[in-house]
DNA sequence: TAACCCTGGTTGCAGCTACAACTATTTTCA
DNA sequence: TGAAAATAGTTGTAGCTGCAACCAGGGTTA
């Protein structure tokens, strides 16, 4: 083991990532939210473009679009979007946000919020920034090397 | 929405995060090593740490006990690692690498190390490091309100 | 028009994750 | 010592993920 992973970003990048998406869904969960992290990122996503296709939520999500149509599914069964199917492209779902979606993604944000308010507590704009600026680097290699 | 996520931590690493399991699974697949990024990262642990019960390995690798009872079933059954009953503790199986998990640990580690490398590509070790330091107090921020 | 390919979405399959509930041991302590 | 509590591991259930294969609708071209 001649490469030590412990001074690249990988372990702290992994680990964030793990306890950050537990504690969503665990607050949610005490909150009496029924939401996952990963539902509320999609909900999220659908209050700023309401009425997508699948495909392009899939795209925007990074997700595949199998993963996106089991999400969807889970969501809509929830009450929280409806798919409407497109009369133009008989093919295409277009998903929208209902009432009680909104409602629910309203009364997650602040716990969320908090949450986010917390996990950057004691470090300062300037860092977070710089810390974006690398991360987004790091992005742009991924994004390129995966052809 | 008063609350601008992108200005936050929170989507850089998610999104790290993300492409860089996708991408270790898929290469890993490429150069037929039968391993994903979970498994290979369980094997990383076990070649340091030989032998150890399975409740130690899941809270090294920050999992319940059921996920790595299972992960441990599946690289058990593909013939990397073996479970044996301690005899001191009859409730306790230690984790043991075999021979072919040794083997395939080896060849896997030039293609993590080639992506984490392309992964840093154009970003000072200096940066790194910073990063590192930043991520580090995030980190330490989840613990502590994880309870 | 017919044959073809492309595209949006779904289902089957397999891997990873956590919680609840359970069994089988071990430890604690009244 | 014997009952209760703690611990290690498993299984059931459920959510999220991607790949392969598939279907139906739409576009293209001969």
């Amino acid at each position: 083991m001649q490469f030590n992973f412990d001074v690249t970003l990988l372990p702290w990048i992994g680990k964030i990532n793990k306890d950050f998406t537990f504690l969503v869904t665990q607050r949610l969960e005490q909150e009496n939210l029924n939401l996952t992290a990963h539902q509320w990122l999609l909900l999220k996503k659908l209050n700023d473009l309401d009425g997508q296709p699948q495909y392009n939520l899939a795209f925007i999500t990074h997700r595949d679009k199998t993963s996106l149509t089991r999400l969807v599914h889970t969501v809509e069964r929830k009450g929280y979007v409806q798919r409407v199917p497109c009369t133009q492209d008989k093919r295409v779902n277009k998903v929208y946000l209902t009432d009680l979606g909104r409602d629910i993604l309203q009364k997650a944000l602040p716990v969320i919020t908090k949450l986010v308010t917390q996990m950057e507590n004691g470090v300062s704009k300037e860092e977070i920034l710089t810390a974006i600026e690398i991360l987004k680097k790091v992005r742009c290699n991924l994004e390129r090397i995966a052809n």
